[in-house]
Parts: C-alpha cells; sequence; structure tokens
DNA sequence: AAATTAAACTAACAATCGTTAGTTTTGTTA
DNA sequence: TAACAAAACTAACGATTGTTAGTTTAATTT
C-alpha cells in the first residue's frame, strides 16, 4: 500500500508540463526524464500517452459534474446556486491547478472516446448552469438577459481562473473568493 | 499586383487548421495539402512554420494595441472606453476569427524573440486597460473593486469569444454587441 | 522566340516521435 | 537464501517532423 503509486506521479508530472507546454509539445521523453528515468519505463506503469491525457482531463471533468450534481438539486436560490457554483471552480483550481489547465487546452487532443465522453460530460454541466439561469429568471431573483452570453461569458472566466491563480499567492485566494462572485454577479458599474 | 499574395494564402490556411487542431499537431504537410501543393513549395514563400505562426499572433496583437491607442487618450468617460474596447474586441473575433482563436491558444509556441515581442504588446494593453478601470473608480464612474480581478474576467470573457462566435449565426452577433457590455459592467443579479 | 523569373516538383536529410521487445536491476516474500 | 515480482534498463522499430538541395514546369518580360 503506497501513499502515492508510480502511475500517479507520472500523470501528475505530465499535467505539471502539458500546462506549461501543450500535449503535443511534451513527448514521452520529457515526461521520462523529469522523473529520473528513461521513456521505455513509463510503458510499466501507463498504456499510452493518450491514457495519460484522458485520466487527466475526465478526472477533472467528473470533479465538475460531481460537484454539479449535488448542487442542483438543493432547495436554494439562484443565486446561492451559483455562488456555490463559483466557488467549487475556485476550490478546483487551486486544488488542480495543472490538471485543470491540461482539460482546458488539450481536450481535443483526446481520442474519439475520450472525446465522446469529455463532451458528454461537459455539455451536461452547461445544461444544468443554463437550468439554473433561467430558473433565476423565472422566480425573478435575476435578471432577464440573453442566458447564452451569460453563460458563456460566466463559465468562460471560471474555466481560465488557473491563469490568474498561477500568478497569485494563496493568501490572495480569499480575496478571490470572497470578489469574484461580486465581478461576475453585479458588474462595474455603479448604480 | 495580385489582390492576394501567396504568402498571405498560406498564412490564411495555416490559420484555420491552427485554430482547430492547435500549433503543434499541424505539419507543414497538412498546410501544403489543404493549399493542394507539397510541402517543399512552401518554402518558396515563406521562411519557416514558426515565421507563419509569429506573422499571425503579433498581427492580432498589433491590432489590439493600435485600437486602444486610439481609445486610451480620448476624452469620454471611463464606460465609454470599455465599451469601445469591448466592441472591438467583437469586431477583430468576427474578422479575424482563425487569427485570434491562433493567438490565444498558441502564442506560448512563438520563438524567444517573437514571444517577447508579444507579451510586450498584452502587457501594455492591459496595463492601459488597468488605468481606464481605474480612471473609472477614482471619479466615480466604477464600482472600486479589486481590478486585477475585473481585468481577469473582462479580458478573459473577450479573448475567447470566437469560441462563442463559431457556434453561432452572424444575426447574433448583433444581439452579442448589444448584450455583451450589459452583462459584463452591470451583471446579471436584480437590485 | 529567347531569356528570365516565379512557383511548383522529387528526393532526401537528420532529428524526433510513440512504442515494443527483451534484459537487468531492485526490492520483497517464501 | 532462493524465488518472485516490480520497475528500471538498452536497443531498436517504423512513422513523421521541419527543412534543404536540386530540378522541372509555368508565367512573364525582353
Amino acid at each position: 500500500m503506497k501513499i502515492t503509486d508510480r502511475k500517479s506521479e507520472i500523470i501528475v508530472t505530465a499535467a505539471k508540463l502539458f500546462k506549461k507546454r501543450g500535449y503535443n509539445a511534451v513527448s514521452m521523453r520529457d515526461i521520462a526524464q523529469e522523473l529520473g528515468i528513461k521513456a521505455a519505463s513509463l510503458y510499466n506503469h501507463i498504456k499510452s500517452k493518450q491514457e495519460i491525457l484522458s485520466d487527466i482531463v475526465l478526472n477533472v471533468a467528473e470533479s465538475f459534474t460531481n460537484h454539479m450534481e449535488q448542487i442542483y438539486p438543493q432547495s436554494i436560490n439562484s443565486i446561492q446556486k451559483l455562488e456555490a457554483i463559483i466557488q467549487n471552480h475556485i476550490d478546483i483550481t487551486v486544488q488542480k491547478t495543472d490538471f485543470l489547465a491540461c482539460m482546458n487546452n488539450d481536450w481535443m487532443h483526446l481520442d474519439e472516446e475520450n472525446l465522446a465522453t469529455y463532451l458528454k460530460l461537459r455539455n451536461a454541466y452547461e445544461a444544468s448552469f443554463r437550468k439554473i439561469l433561467q430558473e433565476g429568471i423565472a422566480k425573478n431573483e435575476l435578471e432577464n438577459q440573453n442566458s447564452e452570453i451569460v453563460i458563456f461569458s460566466i463559465l468562460t472566466t471560471l474555466r481560465a481562473l488557473y491563469l490568474w491563480y498561477s500568478k497569485k499567492s494563496s493568501v490572495e485566494v480569499e480575496v478571490l473568493k470572497k470578489d469574484l462572485p461580486k465581478t461576475l454577479l453585479h458588474g462595474i458599474v455603479k448604480n
């Protein structure tokens, strides 16, 4: 029983490199070198480079899906749900920075089967998000704005949080948790 | 005197492929095939694959810089400046979709020299944006929110617009021009 | 028509890619 | 200590990469 097995080490190391340079610009030899071993040795632990990518991407995608499935049915109002979702994006950004970056940048390099799985998860997530917005509009909690634009705007910002986080200290994460919901939900213009 | 010279055709074709699959996943042979010629023939018109990338990225980056330099010194208030910037992002998204996608996704594959040029342009752009925000806060036109979070949130959304645009009709661009500034500047929560 | 230029071609290069086969080393269990 | 399993190794494969050299074709100018 190991604390972290070798396969996990490989995936974590690969994610770190993928984040910096992108999936296609990182070779198996690069990953191996970072671990102090030879490329061929990686294959004692993983099946292929593609398996590394799909493990990373689907891990993060499932984290988002799981949280959404937990929040969505709760009997809280739409604003509280949106705040919970934003918090979750911040949490995942902090806890799985490299994995998240890899999902954002390299999901299109998944092979046919894994790509289909990923897109299914992603579409379901956006559909739930859309329903929360529309519920909020119906209950007069939110402005009746174009839902697609709102979804796009908020999810794009949340997905890209890892870019912001990489440059900031952990102290500022608390600031982010406090201020980002305000910016996204209430805008910046004075009334 | 040709309407479009061969080099431009190559760059436009490359941008289209880079957008779909990313710089590293597109080979010179792929670009050539799309043009109906052989890979070696490309080198009658361009110096290297890297030159294609830098032409694309710096073209877009300079478009943004030029517009910012034109808007920034105008004597209009901060909200009007922000609206003009948002409009410009939408315009560039529509006019140079593939180039913009390539800039967003592949700038980190620029070689040392071009990367430095790109980052200089990008940092200057963000600095101007920051000053406009702070001017707006000082003049009590904008809420006194964390500037870094606001910059990040708005610029991230604007940079990713090409993703949204690719899926929508040109009719909806008018909707976007009308509604996106509202969403970004005023938020979505009812007062 | 001859000469020149532009733009395509074929062929090949050295390097690197993901991956496999077979072997040796290391660490654990019987 | 002998046996076994896990995890590293060396060596090599076929494919693909960006690019160059040299040649041929097509278009333009003299």
